[in-house]
DNA sequence: TGACAGCTTATTGTATACAAATGGCATTCG
DNA sequence: CGAATGCCATTTGTATACAATAAGCTGTCA
C-alpha cells in the first residue's frame, strides 16, 4: 500500500483500537482526511477496508460509525478464532519446519522469560505471544486462513490497562504453548487443534472477566 | 453499494468467474473503467473488494491480475468451508425456527422436484441449493461467520458444462439435506455438523474429478 | 556480447471539483 | 399540536487532472 493510503489506514485503524473514535460515534471521510493530512480518496480507501475487517459499520445511507461490539459480537469473534487457529494448528503439526519448530521455542522461552520475572514485562510478552502464533499461521500455509484469522484476532481493545494480564492466565498460556510444542514435535494435530482451542476458549474468558469488571469500574467512575 | 460502483464490481467480478477475465492475466484499471462504461474511482473500489475476496491478486508494485487458483488452493477453500459451513450447522441447529425448517423444507421439496423428472432442471436445482444453504447461514446468527463463508463459497468457475453435475451427486446432496433437516429437527448441533462436512467434502470430490477431466479433454482439445 | 544507465511510456496513487443523495430543520397545513 | 412537505446543509459518490512510481526499451560502455 502507498504512503498516504498506509498512514490513513494505520491512523484510523489504531484511533478504533484506542478508543479515540468511540465505538458507535459517526465518522465522516473528510474529518479523517485532514485528522491524517490526506485526501479523501485514501481514507475511502481505507474505510472500504476497515469495512471488510468489521471495525466499521455502514448504515443503508453509506454514512461510516465505527463499530460497537456487544459480548456477544466478542464472543463470536472468539469462537471464530478458536476454530480457524484450531485448524491452522491442525495443518501447521503436518507441515511445520524444523527451522520453525526452533523460532517457536525461540519465541516461547523469551515471553517465559518476560512474566518469570518480579516485575513482568507485559507488552514483552505479548510481542512474543504474537510472533509466537504468527509462526504456527505461516506454517499451516494457507493464505485464505491467514487471512481470516487477521479478521478476528485483533479487535477493538478498550481495555488497555494490564488489569486483564494477570499474572496466573499468562502462565497458563505459556503452558499451553509448551504442550502445543509438544504436539507438533509429535506430529499431532488433532492434538495441537485441541490444545488451541482450548488456549483461545481460555483468553476470550479471561477477557470477558476482565471486560465486565472493566464495565463495572467505568459505570462506578460515572457514578462518582 | 451505489450505482456505477456496483455495477464495476458485478461486471468485474462476472467476467472473472465466466473466464472471460483469464486466470493470470493483468488487469487495468483504466481498461475495466472503460469495460464498465464508468471512470476509474468505482472501479478501484471494486478491485480493492476483489482482492479482500481473493478474486484478484496484486504484485508488488500494485498491479491486479486475475487469481489463478491451483487445485490445492481449490481443496484450501473447500477445506475451509466445510469447516465453516459445519460450524454454522452446529450453531444453526440451537437457533432455528419453526418458519426456517419450513422454508428449507420448501427448498429441499423443490430441488428433489427439479432432479427428479425425466429431464433435470439443474440451474433450478442449484437456485434452491443455494437458498437452503443461505437459510442456514442466515439461522446461524452470525455476521461473521456469514462474511468468511461468502469469501469460500463462490470461486471461479471455469467448468461451465453440467458434466460435474452428474445426477448420482445431485441425489446424494439431496440426501443429506434431507438428514440435516432431520438434525435440525433434533436440535442435535454435532449430527448438522458431521453431515454439512461430508457434504462439502463430496462436493469438493465431485468438483476436482470434474475439474481433472475437464483439463484432461482441454488439453487433448489442444492437442489435436 | 552483456549488463547497466537513463529515458520513455504505461500504470497506479492522490487531490480536487463537482454531482447525487441523504438528513435535518423549518414552515405550513390539517 | 402534530404530521407532512419542501428547502438547505451535510455527506458521500464520481469523474478527471495531475503526481509518483514502476516497467520496458534503447543505446552505450566495459
Amino acid at each position: 500500500m502507498s504512503r498516504a493510503s498506509e498512514r490513513a489506514y494505520n491512523n484510523i485503524r489504531s484511533m478504533i483500537l484506542s478508543g479515540e473514535l468511540q465505538p458507535g460515534s459517526q465518522i465522516r471521510e473528510e474529518a479523517l482526511a485532514e485528522l491524517c493530512g490526506v485526501s479523501r480518496t485514501p481514507v475511502r480507501d481505507s474505510l472500504r477496508r476497515l469495512e471488510a475487517e468489521m471495525f466499521i459499520r455502514r448504515n443503508d445511507s453509506q454514512r461510516s460509525f465505527v463499530a460497537d461490539w456487544s459480548l456477544d459480537d466478542l464472543e463470536d469473534a472468539f469462537q471464530l478464532r478458536a476454530m480457524l487457529e484450531a485448524h491452522a494448528a491442525k495443518r501447521a503439526a503436518r507441515r511445520i519446519t524444523r527451522e520453525q519448530l526452533g523460532q517457536l521455542r525461540f519465541h516461547n522461552a523469551q515471553l517465559k522469560q518476560a512474566i518469570d520475572i518480579p516485575n513482568p514485562d507485559v507488552p514483552k510478552f505479548l510481542d512474543h505471544n504474537r510472533q509466537f502464533h504468527a509462526i504456527i499461521v505461516a506454517a499451516a500455509a494457507s493464505e485464505r486462513l491467514a487471512g481470516m484469522l487477521g479478521q478476528v484476532t485483533e479487535q477493538p481493545v478498550v481495555l488497555r490497562t494490564a488489569r486483564q494480564y494477570d499474572l496466573e492466565n499468562l502462565r497458563r498460556s505459556h503452558h499451553d504453548h509448551d504442550e502445543l510444542l509438544i504436539a507438533f514435535d509429535k506430529r499431532d494435530g488433532e492434538w495441537a487443534a485441541a490444545v488451541m482451542t482450548g488456549h483461545i476458549r481460555r483468553a476470550f474468558h479471561a477477557y470477558a472477566q476482565a471486560h465486565s469488571t472493566d464495565t463495572e469500574i467505568r459505570k462506578s467512575n460515572l457514578a462518582a
